[in-house]
RNA sequence: GGGCGGUUGGCUCAGAGGCAGAGCGCCUGACUCACAUUCAGGAGGUCACUGGUUCAACUCCAGUACCGCCCA
């Protein structure tokens, strides 16, 4: 029995001693390059990451060995906000604080967890047998890929499309730092829809709907629609807060939306994007009432220092205290969540770094418009482009500690921001020395937008940059298509003139066994080590593979890793028969096959290899591995070795030497086809196989031009197949044991098929466990107790003596005929049909009518067959 | 509100204009000299629903219902 935990780790040290995944610059061999979506250093890889790097590294086996410079470079991100996260939970089972630690000491402690997953992450991939080049292993914040960010911060600052302002952002006050639009995930809730009345300063109320009571101190204004006929005589005129000393000129805007609510509401400047719109354009004040933690400040008058949960509670009690508390109903509606923390998001009036997206959208969204960029499966190239017509500008400026230190310093004299690529010594400006740099940092995604060439050495014109970008395919999953390829893309073409790659494969997210999102906290992810462990990574990674198509969600079942392990056994067992026969094998001059079945597994081994070239090329690797699975298992395991037996262990040396010759040319290739798949499995059988050298992974993709197409040996096995199916269905029906010779009489009146049948004969003889078979051509009148089978062209009889069961028999036949009637039917109905035989092609019909008269030949026969069975 | 995906045997899923597929599970039989992580055989499906296009639809088109996702 095949043990993966024995074997895999011995022959990834292969691998690395034969220093077999190293890609050259310059090899002359056409480059492919893969650059892996680098995983977050906050833990270890789960099973999702398990299918993106198999997809990965199946794609770049295939590539090595079909003949490219194959690279795939690895690395792993920094994830800012997340690993600054999980750090600080771990710094609070200690009782210490970021804040208390220090930026420094803060920053030494996320290094040394960096380090420690960083290992964990690159043994994980190794388990996983990832070929990656290791001597290009990167990092977003190592030396190279930083340079590449504040490069290109500073390029874009240059350039005009950097800019600092004031501007409503998403804060999340538990991360404490400003997110991106993209970094905030919208969940409907239940939530309340209050009435206030707003006291107007020359009598009567106006009433005021908002879901978001707290901010009412927060309020300059209040807007009502323009066309809103309820309220035109209000324009203009000016309402008292309901809580504070405070002037409110009602303003008419179109962006108030009529229909919502009262058609009246308050304006937040700094805490609601519409409000600050509309501020804006009335030149009302923008006052801040919450601060970074989410708490009242002093521009909140009596509510200063509540926490925002708190200073809801107060403002409705005091509302209703003054009586100016409405109606209140259930609202329902999407609010904002941290990506990473999950808490409810705040709007908040901030000064933050954004990129001007507009003029950087453009040229990605026409590179996919234009076909140059493609996805697999290609629906995705809409969402693609739609989130990136309607996008908005990028805060890229984060209130974090941990990640690239935005290249901006600010002058303590005179207030100028300096952006450079070294530290400045100096201010421009007022010539006052040592500016102060920006606290901040930039969001995660910028260094991961530059990942493809910052990787290969960017801004440097280096040899890697040269020969091995653009990248060929990208491989990563649907849910980071705005965060990473959208922003890649547009980049890459920004700063390179070239896109990043020309493909995208798009998987979808592996879900646990109930279709739910896997996650760590409600223990329902599976970590990648204990797969392997469990069944091998082989296992794994076929189960993975064979389970995907391209873009769809799949479930994990044990069960499929349990099956990709009996497979991988499946394998590793035919191998073992091969070498048990192959001991004397000499491999010399390839002859062309003459015997029957030695043409047939090789044609078929020729189909297969022309199948999986197609289905690879278009980046199906379920489809192209369940092919080679059906072709291993069900063609080559199942027959081939089955029929090659007899002669392995004959006396005939010749016979012998043919059949060894086909089992190790299919065998070989087979192997090969399926190293990217299971190339643990498939390169320890390669390590004792003879006449082959060096590395699995380094041979030479199969060629289906070397072995011969051969339509005839493939037409004569059928009607072999099929006779040995039936004969062993009636053995099965009819419990003759299976140790006992049967006697088969085979009645063809088909000429082809009785030749086939006769080129059978052994095979027949040994599949079917006869001793005795007779071939006929014309109709026989069969031996009385006798259990018949009709195939096409030809019927089966076994003589069963005492363990035929005439009522048994008479209804399988009459199955049988009822099934085979239904056919018949069927095909003279179409045949019929005058309209088929003029519109549907030729062949069609053709096809149609040898059904038909096949069916018809069959029928006759099981009528016979019952007639005489009486 | 807009968009996308799904609905195929008991379960999980592939597939695809021309006779419905796999794995698991189930039933029968076999430790046959590579493999019981196996082998042989079997049962089991109106391909969600309604219309349309077509000689022909599970497949293409339009719509309906439920489930899920994304974006506002």
């Amino acid at each position: 029995m095949y043990d993966p935990a024995a074997v895999e780790p011995d022959i990834y040290e292969l691998w690395l001693r034969g220093d077999a995944f190293r890609a050259e610059a310059g090899s002359g061999r056409p480059p492919f390059t893969i650059v892996i979506p680098p995983p977050n250093v906050t833990g270890s890889l789960h099973l999702g990451h398990a299918l993106d790097n198999s997809l990965q590294d199946a794609i770049i086996r295939w590539r090595r060995m079909a003949g490219d410079e194959a690279l795939w470079l690895p690395g792993t991100d920094h994830a800012g906000i997340a690993t600054q996260h999980v750090v600080e939970e771990r710094l609070a089972k200690e009782g210490l604080s970021r804040q208390g630690l220090g930026r420094e000491a803060f920053g030494e402690r996320v290094w040394a967890w960096k380090e420690e997953y960083e290992e964990i992450i690159l043994h994980q991939l190794r388990r996983l047998g990832a070929s990656c080049d290791w001597s290009r292993l990167r990092f977003t914040m190592d030396e190279g890929c930083s340079r590449a960010v504040r490069e290109v911060f500073v390029s874009l600052w240059e350039r005009g499309l950097i800019y600092r302002g004031d501007y409503i952002i998403n804060w999340c006050p538990d991360c404490r730092t400003a997110l991106s639009d993209i970094e905030v995930e919208h969940e409907e809730v239940v939530a309340h829809l209050w009435t206030v009345h707003y006291p107007l300063e020359d009598g009567g109320m106006l009433p005021v709907v908002t879901t978001r009571p707290e901010t009412i101190p927060g309020d300059t204004g209040l807007a009502v629609n323009p066309d809103d006929e309820r309220y035109q005589q209000f324009h203009g005129r000016v309402a008292r807060h309901p809580l504070l000393d405070r002037m409110l000129p009602v303003v008419a805007d179109s962006a108030v939306r009529q229909g919502f609510g009262t058609g009246v509401v308050k304006v937040t400047p700094a805490h609601d994007p519409v409000d600050f719109e509309i501020a804006q354009r009335h030149g009302l004040p923008s006052p801040v009432i919450m601060d970074e933690g989410g708490r009242m400040t002093a521009a909140a008058g009596p509510y200063q220092d509540l926490d925002r949960r708190a200073c809801r509670e107060k403002v409705l009690a005091d509302l209703q205290a003054r009586d100016l508390l409405g109606r209140v109903e259930e609202y329902r509606h999407a609010i904002g969540h941290c990506y990473r923390c999950a808490s409810p998001v705040e709007p908040l009036l901030s000064r933050q770094w954004f990129v001007r997206m507009r003029p950087l959208a453009g040229p990605a969204a026409a590179a996919v418009e234009r076909g140059e960029l493609k996805f697999v499966p290609d629906r995705f190239a809409r969402v693609y482009l739609e989130w990136l017509a309607g996008i908005r500008d990028w805060c890229i400026s984060r209130q974090l500690w941990w990640g690239h230190r935005i290249p901006a310093w600010h002058c303590r004299q005179c207030g100028q921001v300096i952006v450079s690529r070294s530290t400045p010594e100096t201010c421009g400006a007022c010539g006052e020395r040592d500016p102060e740099q920006d606290p901040d940092v930039l969001d995660t995604w910028f260094s991961s937008a530059l990942w493809p060439f910052s990787t290969l050495g960017w801004p440097d014109a280096t040899a890697d940059l040269g020969y091995f970008f653009p990248t060929s395919v990208l491989v990563t999953g649907y849910d980071i298509i705005f965060f990473w390829v959208a922003r890649m893309a547009f980049m890459s073409l920004e700063f390179t003139g070239k896109l990043p790659f020309h493909r995208v494969l798009i998987h979808g997210l592996v879900r646990d066994a109930h279709g739910r999102k896997m996650s760590k906290s409600k223990g329902t992810g599976v970590d990648l080590l204990e797969a392997v462990d469990r069944y091998g990574a082989d296992a794994l990674r076929f189960s993975l593979l064979v389970g995907n198509a391209p873009g769809n969600d799949m479930r994990f079942h044990w069960e499929r890793v349990e099956y990709g392990r009996n497979f991988a056994n499946k394998l590793w067992n035919a191998a073992r028969f091969a070498l048990m026969n192959l001991g004397d094998f000499e491999v010399s001059v390839l002859e062309a096959p003459v015997e029957l079945a030695d043409r047939w597994i090789l044609a078929r081994l020729r189909r297969t290899i022309g199948d999986t070239d197609r289905l690879l090329d278009r980046l199906e690797l379920g489809e192209a591995g369940r092919r080679l699975e059906d072709f291993a298992w069900g063609e080559l395991c199942d027959w081939y070795i089955e029929l090659a037996k007899a002669r392995l262990h004959g006396h005939d040396p010749d016979a012998r030497r043919r059949a060894q010759l086909t089992l190790w040319r299919s065998l070989s290739a087979t192997l090969a086809l399926l190293h990217p798949f299971l190339p643990f499995v498939t390169e320890a059988i390669w390590q004792h196989w003879p006449g082959r050298e060096g590395l699995l992974c380094r041979a030479p993709w199969p060629n289906p031009g070397d072995y011969p197409a051969d339509d005839e040996a493939e037409g004569t096995m059928t009607p072999i197949m099929e006779a040995i199916r039936a004969i062993r269905t009636i053995r099965s029906e009819f419990n003759v044991p299976p140790a006992s010779r049967a006697t088969a009489w085979l009645v063809a009146a088909d000429e082809g098929v009785a030749c086939a049948l006769e080129a059978g004969r052994e095979y027949l003889a040994g599949l079917a466990g006869l001793e005795k078979l007779t071939i006929v051509r014309e109709a026989i009148s069969p031996p009385g107790a006798s259990a018949a089978a009709v195939i096409r062209g030809a019927e089966i009889h076994v003589p069963l003596r005492d363990l035929i069961d005439f009522d048994h028999e008479r209804n399988r036949l009459r199955r049988q005929l009822a099934s085979m009637t239904r056919d018949r039917e069927r095909s003279q109905h179409k045949l019929a049909d005058p309209q088929f035989l003029n519109r549907a092609p030729a062949e069609v019909v053709a096809r149609e009518r040898e059904r038909e008269q096949e069916a018809a030949a069959r029928v006759e026969k099981l009528e016979r067959y019952l007639r005489t069975l009486g």
